[in-house]
DNA sequence: CTAGGGTTAG
């Protein structure tokens, strides 16, 4: 069978067993390498130079080799001797991808220069003529596919429908709303749809759901609904791509009960909804927070006997990661991996994402070298991610040596983001060197410090006891004319904790110029020593109802912890007590038949010593009301390892205990709690009051 | 890439 040289010279048939090149070719074009294209150049006039010489005829002697002479071509003229090529094998296919590459290059560089050439039809026919006289249909389509000029395209949509015979014109038009919608004009599109009805051109399905997604991009999601309830009076009926385009119109618009409802819709019109579709619907989902949906979601598919892409895959792991769920993402992730499934760059950074979210350092560590040993290059925006979870988790070498990396990669350069993170790391660990050299490197790369690096700074200065650098570093900030926030002040607020009592005034008045309520709760704790404890109460109270939720606890401890160092147990008291009933601290103690506890997780040393005091006089109240105390009691300071410091509360708290001789004992098989009997607590708080060292 | 669906985030 001979290649039909009028059909597109491109229709490699199929069905063929063998290609068979004929030696006419220079051989150059043998190996069919493309010559180097020197745009313009008319690839039309004569096709066969470097086409039509693959012909296709049967050969079944050489079946077993890939590339052999036909015995019966081998003895004729050179003219006429063929190369054969198993059309199966990987020669055949790389000679048949040439071939289709070369034209499609070539009919690229066209769609390329019709983007940038003035939008005049003398300027468009210019380029176009160089197709040369016979165009093919297909040819016309693939240049309007690659343009993305939607000033220039309609005037080559015209040139083709005058100078190429058309089958299918509604396929040029459909290709050039593709372009419309590449550039988010759907008014364009609406005049080309006009247009085609006028002409009497029948729209079908490619041009609804094209119109619909053009709608969706621009954010038009009532026009994209518009133009999907149109579609019948054209005589077109929604398919699973219609569907699926406004299943994530309407979850675009945050219409999740619509997209829902048209996804049940398909459904029972018995549409078979592929992977992308099923994609769509469990980002919809995760988007919308119900992310057992996406889960469901992904069962649903599985039960339709759809199978999942590596896109599904992606788009449940950063569900999961959205959902703190991150031993569900490594669970997804398994499944994947199982199912011989190739992780995507997309895979990777969902499960950075994912895991980073959840502090979860050492395996966003891990899926970084993964990353870095495939040759994945991170972005600017996965990199701070990395590197501001591991200021979370206190990882300070591993973060030395990404921040070094992300330097040396060619497509990164770090930003205020980065520097931030490296700057907060350096604070935390107590690196003021480092932390001021990296605030230079910042200041060098044209970056202001921002609220975020100055905070950081004030920790580190303030571990440091170096306090007249918080000021100063305070003093930067109004400088900068940067309104301090309730963190910032917080971070203020907590040096004070940790500097010596004839440096407080120091920062008293950096704290009222920052927050005039709190600068005068301060002072009255500070100053006023003999104030009423209602006053306190009432003072502490109204600050804490004007600022945050999420900075409540983290004020109360600090101001707890002041009281403490001036040893006024008695203000820390109702301070605490304050923070009982306004809820900042909750489930500080409880009860069950067998076991009082008191669980001091996250509160501050001064906060959990107050805490104690309160419980241990709670107790002491028990045993003079003639009660019994339970056969057991227990303190829980959490497992104590604070990110950025050996000792953490339980550390602390084993010596307090020892201090007071209390009874309590580190338990062997709970990490974090310190355990006694009602004997041994009872003769020991006996011994305490007797002693008449008991609460005061 | 081959006339229709999504793609990269703090």
């Amino acid at each position: 069978m001979a290649f039909n040289l009028t059909s597109s010279p491109f229709s490699v048939s199929q069905d063929s067993h063998l290609f068979c090149i004929s030696s006419l070719v220079p051989s150059h074009l043998l190996h069919l390498k493309p010559p180097a294209l020197n745009f313009p150049l008319k690839i039309n006039p004569k096709p066969s130079v470097y086409v039509t010489h693959i012909s296709l005829q049967e050969q079944p002697q050489t079946s077993n080799s890939e590339i052999s002479q036909n015995p019966d071509e081998k003895t004729s003229s050179s003219s006429k001797s063929y190369i054969w090529v198993n059309p199966k094998s990987s020669r055949a296919h790389h000679l048949r991808k040439d071939s289709y590459d070369f034209r499609y290059a070539s009919l690229l560089k066209i769609a390329k220069s019709l983007d940038i050439c003035d939008p005049l039809e003398a300027d468009v026919a210019g380029i176009l003529e160089t197709l040369g006289g016979r165009i093919v249909e297909q040819d016309a389509a693939v240049v309007l596919n690659n343009m993305s000029n939607p000033e220039t395209a309609p005037l080559v949509l015209k040139y083709f429908q005058k100078r190429v015979k058309l089958s299918k014109e509604v396929i040029l038009y459909n290709v050039t709303l593709k372009v419309c919608r590449k550039c988010k004009d759907l008014d364009k599109a609406e005049k080309l749809f006009d247009e085609m009805i006028e002409k009497g051109i029948k729209p079908d399905n490619v041009t609804f759901s094209t119109i619909i997604s053009c709608a969706r991009q621009c954010s038009l999601p009532e026009k994209a609904v518009e133009w999907f309830e149109k579609m019948p009076s054209f005589g077109c009926e929604p398919d699973d791509v219609t569907y699926s385009v406004m299943i994530d119109s309407y979850g675009k618009a945050g219409n999740v009960d619509m997209a829902l409802s048209l996804y049940d819709r398909a459904r029972t019109e018995k549409w078979r909804l592929d992977a992308l579709t099923f994609s769509t619907l469990i980002k919809i989902y995760g988007t919308s927070g119900n992310y057992d949906g996406c889960l469901n979601m992904y069962e649903e598919m599985k039960a339709l006997g759809i199978r999942p892409t590596v896109m599904v895959y992606n788009t449940l792991l950063d569900a999961m990661g959205r959902a703190r769920r991150p031993w569900q993402a490594k669970n997804i992730y398994k499944d994947m991996l199982n199912k011989g499934f190739e992780p995507s760059w997309g895979t990777y950074a969902a499960l950075l994402r994912a895991f980073s979210k959840a502090r979860y350092g050492e395996d966003a560590l891990n899926v970084y070298r993964e990353m870095k040993q495939k040759g994945l290059e991170l972005t600017v925006v996965l990199y701070n991610t990395l590197l501001s979870t591991f200021a979370d988790v206190g990882f300070t070498d591993e973060a030395v040596e990404i921040f070094r990396e992300m330097k040396d990669s060619s497509n990164c350069t770090p930003d205020s983001w980065t520097y931030s993170s490296m700057i907060t790391i350096f604070s935390c660990s107590g690196k003021v060197l480092e932390a001021e050299e990296t605030l230079n490197e910042m200041l060098g790369a044209g970056f202001q410090p921002n609220i975020y690096v100055l905070t950081s700074l004030i920790q580190c200065y303030g571990k440091a006891n170096r306090t007249d650098d918080v000021v100063r570093t305070f003093d930067r900030l109004l400088e900068l004319g940067i309104t301090p926030d309730e963190r910032f002040c917080g971070c203020l607020l907590n040096v004070m904790t940790q500097i010596p009592r004839e440096e407080l005034g120091k920062l008293t008045s950096c704290i009222e110029k920052a927050n005039s309520k709190l600068g005068h709760v301060v002072r009255l704790l500070i100053e006023s020593e003999d104030i009423e404890g209602e006053i306190i109460k009432k003072e502490a109270g109204q600050l804490f109802n004007d600022i945050g939720v999420d900075v409540r606890k983290a004020y109360c401890n600090c101001l707890i912890d002041l009281c403490i160092n001036l040893n006024l147990m008695e203000r820390a008291c109702e301070l605490l007590d304050l923070g009982l009933t306004l809820e900042i601290y909750t489930d500080v103690q409880s009860r069950t038949p067998t076991q009082w506890s008191l669980h001091l997780k996250s509160l501050s040393l001064g906060a959990a010593l107050t805490a104690l005091h309160i419980w241990m006089n709670d107790l002491s109240r028990t045993l003079e009301n003639g009660e019994e105390l339970p056969p057991l009691l227990g303190i829980n300071t959490g497992h104590g390892k604070h990110k950025y410091s050996e000792k953490g509360l339980a550390g602390v708290f084993e010596s307090h205990l020892k201090e007071l001789k209390a009874p309590f004992h580190e338990a062997p098989d709970k990490v974090g709690w310190f355990l006694t009997t009602n004997e041994a607590a009872t003769s020991w708080l006996e011994s305490r009051r007797s002693n008449g060292v008991a609460a005061s």
